[in-house]
DNA sequence: GTTTTCTACGGAAACGATTCCGCAAGATGC
DNA sequence: GCATCTTGCGGAATCGTTTCCGTAGAAAAC
């Protein structure tokens, strides 16, 4: 039905190869020939067929996009990132979702092996705890690019921030702010990240000479619900924590919404610093102090490398760490009194 | 390299055809033969060619999805009902973001012509004003899904919302809490979906025997800084609004920028009703009344018929138009002084 | 004037799966 | 006992491109 390299050749008169090549400006063809061709392609709204040529050159200008969630600003943001650099290479874009699940994670990984796609972009999914689909999918050949949420030991090419330095810049935030009893919200045990961010949080107490008390370190999981009710334990307590540094936006959300029930103001009473992407943090009551990663830069990174790889054949050979800088953002969620003194003393003005 | 249907057939002695038969379990192969087909593709991690298959059946089980953004959480949200459909029926989604250009927009649509995809999802871009490439598409053969953002001069099947019902509820929610100077914020005056919520809003003005006045109506773009000036300049004026319907949500928030550097308190000065599918709505300050689309469910409706029409082949004989309710969601930036005296007893106790 | 070298193009074989035909056996019918 | 049907499978064409060869004719080399 739809017009093929063969109608074209036939209607100029011309082999397929011919214009199969005039088509991609090979040098073996007369100018007038490629001009003759490329009228006729437009004349006749030609447009290759996509499979076939996938099949014959064994690539598909398709990358995979794999990530826990979508409605969440970081990966959208990434999203769009990533989507931007695909554009300009003339590739496209496959998103498949996890929603942190480990089994859906491995089920994506491994369909991806047959050569549906030229690379991938991923972040793991909380649950995952080991790599064997990932290590298989490098053993096919296929370029991996991980972001943010990195796989350390396979090795290749990870994007990600200065979760360290952030964890420990929260964590000396909410000290200087006047909290010493700091809780530490974390999203998986499995993730580098959070291990990251938690040292970072470890050797802020450290330096401050705070202990660090293991009871103060609560692992979440996807559920929304039972985050609440942890975290609402956790509050509950004789002795509660005066400071929370969640490591992922839903649990900053789910802290605000526990506060709110049990009655304790922030940052009166508790004070919260989280990793977010929210464009609103600051619309929130009180505004919520935040780490906020280059979420878009990250992507763009990330499809870049892959890129690098698709273009230049190089394959893997200098598995590249690339580290971004997040930047913390003191609001409201942290104010110390002294600041909220500072603050109504302005306002009055 | 990866193993393929010949080196099965190989490894069997057995025909290329019969191994390809044997693996969708044709009713030509004896169970016998099925039984040790399927057993050496497993051992070997056979894996099909997809670009192959998808040459030859001429449908690649790949659905488009092209959208205006994907950093805003009903598109987020409409994908992940789309990906779950998907996920469901052993379909892959590629993704194309238009950030509400129609350059983009046609761009994409123009390529998917190339049959790369069996079928196409879509929301327009704001600044889509004609639809030539979308009729062209249509005449391609390639079945086309709009979502809320429909296109409603081409026909077809669409999944909206009941937005006159909204834009009228609205309208009549923010005149029930005291307002009588209501502006409408639009995004964009080409989107029908546009035209239904101001048609609601003009509906509810007369019923309630309120002057429509045109200066109250203004139409916003992708430019934040932009919009927010045309907002300042509405807030700045003499006599100026104490209702705002937002038909997006970005259009709330630059509300509550702008109306926070002019210290125009909500809701005492102004009060805001705002289409959003933000989660934390009730943590802005003040909580956002809200009407909340199902976005998710949108998604899921949107692939649904698109399923219709792949499996059946049923060429959008009969173009479905289904309508979702969406909900309005009092909170504190609607609240009445009546209300508001209410809420500060409450909390007194 | 003969040989070599380009230039510009055509023929045909891939790529890997699907499917239209065709055809041996063995089963069945009479 | 012969014709017919069924079962189970193989051969080869096909989808539309890309690309490896090959080659006619003109130009250049000697």
């Amino acid at each position: 039905m739809a017009v093929n390299i063969k109608r074209l050749a036939e209607e100029l008169n011309l082999s397929i190869s011919t214009v199969s090549r005039a088509l991609k400006d090979s040098f073996e063809i007369s100018e007038a020939t490629k001009v003759k061709v490329k009228e006729m392609a437009i004349k006749l709204d030609y447009q290759p067929n996509p499979h076939a040529s996938s099949l014959r050159r064994n690539s598909s200008k398709m990358i995979a996009v794999v990530i826990p969630e979508v409605a969440n600003n970081f990966f959208a943001l990434a999203i769009n990132g990533i989507e931007y650099v695909a554009q300009e290479k003339g590739y496209h874009v496959l998103i498949y979702i996890t929603h942190e699940n480990k089994t859906k994670e491995v089920e994506f990984i491994n369909h991806l092996q047959d050569g549906r796609v030229d690379g991938v972009l991923m972040s793991l999914s909380a649950e995952t705890d080991n790599f064997d689909h990932l290590v298989r999918l490098k053993e096919r050949g296929i370029p991996l690019v991980f972001f943010d949420r990195v796989c350390e030991s396979i090795g290749g090419t990870v994007i990600v921030t200065d979760d360290f330095e952030s964890g420990f810049a929260a964590t000396e935030h909410l000290i200087k702010a006047g909290c010493t009893r700091i809780a530490y919200l974390d999203l998986s045990r499995h993730l580098s990240i959070s291990s990251r961010r938690m040292e970072g949080y470890r050797k802020a107490l450290e330096k401050h000479n705070l202990p660090a008390d293991d009871d103060l370190i609560a692992e979440f999981t996807n559920d929304v619900a039972a985050n609440e009710e942890i975290l609402e334990n956790m509050l509950r307590r004789p002795v509660r924590p005066d400071g929370i540094f969640a490591s992922a936006e839903k649990l900053a959300v789910a802290g605000y919404y526990v506060c709110d029930r049990l009655n304790i103001s922030i940052p009166e009473q508790i004070k919260i610093v989280s990793f977010s992407n929210l464009e609103i943090s600051s619309l929130l009551h009180p505004s919520l102090t935040t780490i906020t990663q280059p979420a878009y830069e990250i992507g763009k990174q990330a499809a870049l490398q892959m890129f690098r790889f698709l273009e230049k054949r190089d394959r893997m050979k200098t598995p590249e760490t690339i580290v971004l800088k997040s930047t913390l953002i003191p609001r409201g969620s942290t104010r110390s009194a002294l600041e909220a003194a500072a603050v109504r003393k302005r306002f009055r003005k």
